[in-house]
DNA sequence: CTTAGGATCGCCT
DNA sequence: GGCGATCCTAAGC
């Protein structure tokens, strides 16, 4: 299986080592967007993955190839990016959860309807809505328009600690964070 | 067909 | 810290 490199990352490898990796990388959907400072990562196997009892009209995206994304509704309100990693057929993804706002930030502030810097992309609701991401872009694949991914600088220091938000496996330290960013959507620990 | 619940956010107290 | 918004999904009957 060739690795792929997009960004400089391994999309075959498991769900914990690309969210890791994906920290530093820049992310932009036609033009807007930055650095990510806030991942999670979910597998199939893991209670509180979508992925989890396997393929269905929703999550299937998660169990196409790699560096692929998916798209999904939380709450009837708020969309949600995920990349798609390993191979196909895994269900293994890494939630964007929050990433600092670089390029293209007026656009920003219109889709999110506030100047606040800190409040444009942090959280995978808030993010996907400033970066404009809905269900169109479910299944897109991330080396092709509107995506645009750059690799991370050479060193970034990186913390974890457990995910957020959910009820199930949460004393697994799949949160992945840039160490000081003030961009997170909640603190570490 | 019905129903319960959700990888969230923002406003309320 | 608590809760309502709002709607799609999956699972159960």
């Amino acid at each position: 299986m060739t690795k792929q490199q997009l960004a400089g990352i391994d999309w075959d490898a498991d769900s914990g080592q690309v969210a890791r990796q994906l920290i530093g990388v820049t992310l932009l959907v036609d033009g807007v967007g930055g650095r990510i400072v806030e991942t999670e990562a979910y597998d199939q196997g893991d209670a509180a993955s979508h992925s989890f009892n396997g393929p269905n009209q929703r999550n299937i995206a998660m169990f196409g190839p790699p560096a692929h994304a998916y798209v999904y509704l939380s709450h009837g309100i708020h969309w949600c990016l995920n990349l798609v990693c390993r191979e196909a057929g895994h269900g293994a993804g890494v939630l964007i959860r929050a990433l600092a706002p670089e390029h293209g930030v007026d656009r920003m502030m219109v889709r999110r309807g506030t100047q606040d810097v800190r409040k444009l992309c942090s959280g995978p609701g808030k993010l996907a809505q400033a970066l404009g991401v809905t269900r169109a872009l479910n299944s897109a694949a991330l080396d092709a328009p509107p995506f645009t991914l750059l690799a991370a600088p050479q060193a970034v220091e990186v913390v974890s600690g457990p995910r957020i938000g959910i009820s199930k496996a949460v004393d697994v330290p799949w949160r992945f964070g840039l160490a000081e960013s003030p961009y997170w959507s909640r603190p570490f620990r």
